[in-house]
DNA sequence: TTCATTTGACCACC
DNA sequence: GGTGGTCAAATGAA
């Protein structure tokens, strides 16, 4: 993908234009007060809303282009597989080019691109198969949830074609083993993503793992940046190897590349705090914002993964990702309650206090 | 010996 | 018919 002299670049651009927008946005919420407390009028008030306006649409554009980018054009022609890569996995047939995750899921799932090689979530994996896809250059990896062997939970790890630096992770079904939590926190991006409850088998999975509080809203993640920062590859982690527990991957470099694709299941613990409806957003909000970008499948719509609020821009958001219940209208009109993650990059901003604050 | 990974083969879906 | 997803035997590591 990416146009002529590397999509990469091109991603780069979109990505730095995004935290271009990002600081304008701060530097105007900040200089808001200045211009609200006596020069409020209403022209003035017009303006900012068109401002808001304007800059909710560019970074909705970014974030589609970079999402474009990174998951290609549905007809793009991708890159030919290289010669070193590995052929061996089984039903390896191809003729035609054709862009891996052209295929649309039936059973709902969300994608969620890793901008930077680093991260892990609170589950334990086992690899159960690799495969190459046609038209990526790289491997895709199929893990299922080994801390119980009838946990339907299943991820897929993927290097980006662009930036091979960079997982496309997909995350299918929901964990069913919370029973028996992790020791430490279960509810941390991304234990579960169940998305569209047009695939009426995913709506009835059990949501991600739910805080006590059992409020509507589930913030993903209040520690969610040391979560996130963790080494995926768990290159040089001390975790220690046991049964059924975390396997860090060999410190090999092409490891520390793509630790879950040569390595092993992925797994960590992540102290979350005890109230997890309050917390204190880490001050690089723009640092976390660069290392997740949450994208919809293709079989799932925008206004299917989020509040209709929220898909429709109305709703402020500050934050990281948070998970969200939300009932969603089938097409019988049974409502089914949906889990999953916001999608800040394509949506709004997340509140981690308030998670939905609704504007006017 | 146990368990995770690898990988060829099979199957369902489009 | 082609492809992605999964299974399961073989293999390797601890």
């Amino acid at each position: 993908m990416g146009a002529g002299p590397g999509g990469a670049t091109a991603e780069q651009f979109i990505v730095a234009a995004q935290k271009a927008t990002n600081q304008l946005k701060a530097l105007l919420a900040n200089a808001e007060p200045l211009l609200g407390s006596e020069c409020a009028s209403a022209g003035a008030q017009r303006s900012g809303s068109a401002v808001d306006a304007l800059l909710s649409e560019i970074t909705n554009s970014l974030s589609q282009a970079l999402a474009s980018l990174q998951l290609g054009p549905l007809d793009s022609q991708a890159p030919p597989a290289q010669p070193g890569q590995s052929s061996s996995c089984g039903g390896g047939r191809r003729s035609t080019p054709r862009r891996s995750g052209q295929r649309v899921r039936m059973d709902g799932a969300c994608r969620m691109i890793v901008l930077r090689n680093e991260f892990q979530d609170s589950y334990t994996w086992r690899k159960y198969g690799q495969k190459e896809i046609l038209g990526a250059r790289f491997p895709r990896s199929y893990f299922k949830c080994s801390r119980n062997s009838s946990c339907p939970a299943r991820k897929q790890v993927q290097q980006t074609d662009a930036d091979p630096s960079k997982l496309e992770l997909t995350y299918l079904e929901a964990h069913t083993c919370d029973d028996d939590p992790p020791p430490l926190s279960s509810h941390l991006v991304p234990d579960t993503m169940i998305s569209s409850s047009t695939q009426g088998s995913t709506a009835r999975h059990v949501p991600a793992p739910v805080p006590s509080s059992a409020q509507q809203h589930h913030i993903g993640q209040p520690s969610s940046l040391p979560m996130i920062t963790g080494p995926m590859m768990m290159a040089g982690s001390n975790v220690p190897r046991t049964t059924g527990d975390l396997v860090p991957s060999p410190p090999a470099p092409v490891a520390a590349a793509v630790p879950a694709l040569s390595s092993n299941t992925t797994a960590k613990y992540d102290h979350v705090p005890d109230d997890h409806t309050t917390f204190t957003p880490l001050a690089d909000q723009e640092e976390q914002a660069e290392v997740l970008l949450f994208i919809p499948s293709p079989a799932c719509s925008q206004s299917e993964l989020l509040p209709t609020e929220v898909a429709n821009g109305k709703v402020e958001l500050h934050g990281p990702p948070v998970w969200m219940d939300h009932d969603v209208a089938c097409d019988g009109g049974e409502q089914n309650t949906v889990s999953d993650f916001a999608v800040p990059e394509l949506a709004v901003r997340l509140s981690p206090m308030v998670l939905f604050k609704m504007r006017n």
